[in-house]
DNA sequence: CATTACCTGCAA
DNA sequence: TTGCAGGTAATG
């Protein structure tokens, strides 16, 4: 569910609210939702850190932690490492930040009480998020699986052609792998096609330099513009303290079947492409 | 490359 | 009752 603006949306907030935060506890009411490590070394791991930043890395958001103090007459060891709270929200996850004494929330699967008695809920109704404690490693391994942030400089349209010119896939698939572009998911890739006037099906190797700058600007274009309204919230998408977005209302195509395409009119086409629901003007793009 | 499994709820 | 849902990893 939450692409690359919701989870911008949920780390603005986070990140405004949870910087100095001590963890005193978490409890997990479904364990499948954790990862890695087991639960005792989980929960012993994030027992008194103190929350330091919070981060986004495509679809990931990232809890910076540093470690419990050592108890007083601490043996002169290693520092206990940093490390790093790792959570992807999948379909229908939700990350909720509520003040103390908040009523439960529906379908939750995991709680981090902080010590001033606020909690940050993981909240999931498929139960698919999931969630785990990275090292300094494993959380560059994961920045190294990952293609480049599309909102950064490092993202060119001279890198978004190497990685579409010798590729007999249809765009839209390769728009939704990962290691292409970041932080892509279905919404977004149906708009950003729109908005380059691309066809979805389009074997990716029969664009021309035009149609990949086209698609570099539309791309950024779509998701600067989710993050402004805060996010798409179709069915089950909600902020940090349980808003929708506001997003929807400007979708050109996506779940808008049937409807007038809103540069000619012709009605949008629903198909199916790299097994997604995919939606289109059959005028416009090609 | 494409398809399936993972989950649950809801619309068709 | 079936199929589909904003994602990804694990399969053919």
């Amino acid at each position: 569910m939450p692409e690359l603006p919701e989870v911008e949306t949920t780390r603005r907030y986070l990140a405004a609210h949870l910087p100095g935060a001590r963890v005193a506890a978490v409890a997990l009411h479904d364990p499948r939702v954790l990862e890695r490590p087991d639960p005792a070394t989980f929960a012993a791991q994030l027992a008194g850190a103190t929350i330091t930043e919070v981060r986004r890395r495509g679809k990931y958001l990232i809890l910076d932690l540093a470690p419990a103090p050592p108890p007083a007459p601490a043996a002169a060891g290693p520092a206990p490492a940093t490390r790093h709270l790792v959570v992807h929200r999948r379909m229908t996850g939700n990350l909720f930040l509520r003040e103390p004494g908040a009523p439960p929330d529906a379908h939750t699967v995991a709680v981090l009480s902080l010590a001033d008695g606020r909690e940050l809920r993981l909240c999931d109704l498929r139960r698919l998020a999931r969630l785990w404690l990275a090292d300094a490693a494993e959380l560059a391994a994961l920045d190294r699986a990952l293609g480049p942030e599309p909102l950064t400089p490092a993202f060119t349209p001279e890198r978004l052609a190497a990685s579409l010119t010798r590729r007999r896939a249809r765009l839209k698939a390769l728009l939704l792998d990962q290691r292409l572009v970041a932080g892509l998911g279905n919404i977004y890739a149906d708009e950003a096609l729109f908005a380059a006037s691309l066809h979805p099906a389009r074997l990716a190797h029969t664009l021309t330099a035009e149609d990949i700058a086209r698609l570099h600007t539309a791309i950024r274009t779509v998701l600067e513009q989710g993050i402004h309204n805060e996010g798409t919230s179709f069915r089950d998408y909600r902020g940090a303290v349980g808003q929708p977005g506001r997003n929807q209302l400007l979708v050109a195509v996506f779940r808008r079947t049937g409807q007038p395409c809103p540069r000619c009119g012709t009605p949008i086409v629903k198909t199916r492409v790299g097994g997604r629901g995919t939606h289109y003007c059959p005028q416009c793009q090609r």
